[in-house]
Order: structure tokens, then sequence, then C-alpha cells
DNA sequence: AACTGTTTTGCACCTTGTTGCATAATCGCT
DNA sequence: AGCGATTATGCAACAAGGTGCAAAACAGTT
């Protein structure tokens, strides 16, 4: 239940139409809560028929043609409400977790290209977060409370791929000794 | 679609029945990849119908009464080349980071109170898998491919858990001094 | 004006996960 | 034998996410 939030929270940033949420989505947002254009324009529709948003007065409503939206008192009511809401972490469900448990029953053959696959993955996005800090987020200079909030969202992603880079770094090793 | 391969796993530990697999993804299972009764009696059903698993010659075919599975070749077949297969990193979904880019927004009013609750109860997860750790893993004792295999994913678990501690408390820290 | 490609929106369908409830066997108690 | 709690399996309906494809508008080209 965090899709309508999250466009709520893009329209807020910025009033778009479905597509370029569907950019944004790719880029900087995409990092913490990905989306395809199906379900932004699925949800879209749902966010204005409850009227938390509606269409810029600007646009008709055919198809084929760019609508643009904004978000109304009532989303943006709903969307500090939630920011407080009580929601319990949900358990982690890692399918390469379940992986490793596998290989210590069926063995690990071919486990260990696709250990150093994700790897690769890893410190390549890992690279990519480190860069946008370095860019937008130099030391010493965050005054506003947004400000330090994005860099916080930020250093999370950062600190999420460290983990999975030493992870993995370490069960290559442990992997390779014995047999 | 890793339940199948969860659940191909569980069984080759140990046939069991429906219930006593919704018990075993209660427990150690469920600390990577969770999953409810209802999904786990529909699985079995698709993986009978497909050939995988079949329940042992035991028990009649009616209703509310125990029937326990195990793995046929097929099954351990399929788990087998899973573990191996290519398949890319999930992209992170993560609600709390999408909330604080919403408090960017809508302002980090009961935020607060919220990141104390998560981090109190991922100290709490913490402290568990640690427990479990000193039992089930002593120091230099690790002999057979399936202790090192399954201590790594408990690994995995623990330096998560210390992941989202540390950040949740820099996130405290972070949030407090400015408005 | 007809064509081709791109932008933009949207429908239909499928899979996975969740919730609530129904039903059958079993066990202990009296 | 009858009652109630527990064990065990399962159906139905729904919500959320994902894939493939269709279709309308638009823009440029000839």
């Amino acid at each position: 239940m965090s899709l309508p939030h999250a466009i709520l929270t893009a329209l807020l940033e910025k009033p778009s139409s479905g597509l370029e949420l569907t950019r944004r989505f790719d880029k900087s947002i995409g990092y913490f809560w990905s989306a395809t254009h199906q379900q932004i324009y699925r949800e879209l529709g749902k966010l204005e028929r409850a009227g938390q948003i509606r269409a810029l007065p600007s646009a008709q409503p055919t198809r084929g043609q760019k609508k643009e939206y904004e978000v109304l008192p009532a989303g943006r009511e709903e969307l500090t409400a939630w920011v407080a809401r009580s929601e319990d972490p949900k358990p982690v469900r890692d399918p390469l977790l379940l992986r490793l448990r596998a290989a210590g029953v069926v063995g690990s053959a071919g486990l260990e290209v696709e250990l150093e696959r994700h790897l690769a993955l890893h410190q390549r996005q890992l690279a990519q977060y480190e860069a946008i800090e370095a860019r937008d987020f130099p030391p010493e200079r965050q005054s506003t409370e947004q400000d330090r909030l994005r860099h916080l969202v930020l250093r999370g992603g950062i600190e999420l791929e460290t983990f999975w880079t030493k992870w993995l770094t370490d069960a290559l090793t442990g992997l390779r000794p014995g047999t």
C-alpha cells in the first residue's frame, strides 16, 4: 500500500503526467520504490476517483493525449497522515539467501558465478549512489530539513549496497576453500 | 517465483505436512522467506500436479487428515538448477525510505516515534539472531559445507539487522537537531 | 494527404501474496 | 455417545505487481 503515497510525494515535488512520473520512478524514486508505467496509470486513476489528485484543467479527456496531475488538499492530508502511521517492517524475503540455504541441501554447483554477478551489480549500484552523494551532498552544507532527509534516504541506499557487497565477498571466500 | 523452491528445500531437509511446513516457515525459513499456510497449501498442490513432489502413500485423500509430502527426483533437479540460475536482484522497495522522502515534502511530524519503534523491533530481531549464532555456530567448529552455508545465511540476517539499527539511529539523531 | 515513428495513455490477463471463512478429522473430557 | 477445543486442509475473493499489447494523438517526411 505504498505506491499511492510514492505517487503523491512525486506529484507534490512536481506536478507531472503519467509518463513523466514513470521516468522519475525509473530514476531517483525508483532507488527505493520501483513501479511500472502500468501501475502508475492505474493508480493515478484510483487517486483521481478518490479525490486526492486531479488532472490540470488544460487537458481534455481523450486517449493518447498528455494529462498532468496535481495533488489536492485531501491527498496532501493523506500523505501527511501516512508519514506518521504505525506500520511494521515487512519480514525479509530474499531469493539469494534462500538459494544459499537450498545449496546446503542440493549442493552449491554453479552458485559461485551467480554470486560474482550479483557482487558486480551491487558494486556498480554503490558507485552510482556515491557519485550522487558527492554531487548533491558535499560535506558541511546541509541546511534545510528536506536536504537532510533526502541525504538520509541516500545514505540508506549506500549502506544497503555496502552490506551486499561485503556479504557477497564473504560468501565467495567462504564458499571456495572447502568442497 | 521462489516459494516453490523454498518448499522444495524445506521438504528435502525433512518431509512434512502442510501444517508442519507452515510452522517451519514461521521459524527458521521465515527469517528470509515468509509464507502463510494458504500459500503453502496452494503451492503444494501445484508442485504435486507438476510431479515434483508426492504425498507419502500412507495418507488417504480426505480433507482434514494429515498428508505428508516428499520430494521426487524431478523436484530435486529443478531445485539444483534454480540454485545456479541467473536471476537479477530485485530493486529495493522499502516503505520506510519512502516515508522519509515524503516527510521531506509534507514535514516529518510524528515520524520520530515510528522510527524509534522500528529501531526497537530491529534491535530485538538482531539480538535473536545473535543468540542463534552463539548457540548453533560456536567459533572454530564449522566442518560441513551445509554448516558453512547456513552460517552465511544467518550472517546475512545479522548484518541486515545491524544495518537497520545503525541507519535508524543515524536517522533519529539527524532528525532531532533541526526543526 | 498518406506514411512512418514516437509519445502517451490505457485494457486484459496472469501471478503472487493476503484475509476470511469453511470443513473434516482427532483428541480429551465427562 | 456427546461436546468442545485443537489439528489440519482447503475454497473464495481480493489486492498488488508485472507482461504484453492496443490505440489515440502528434510530429516529421515525402
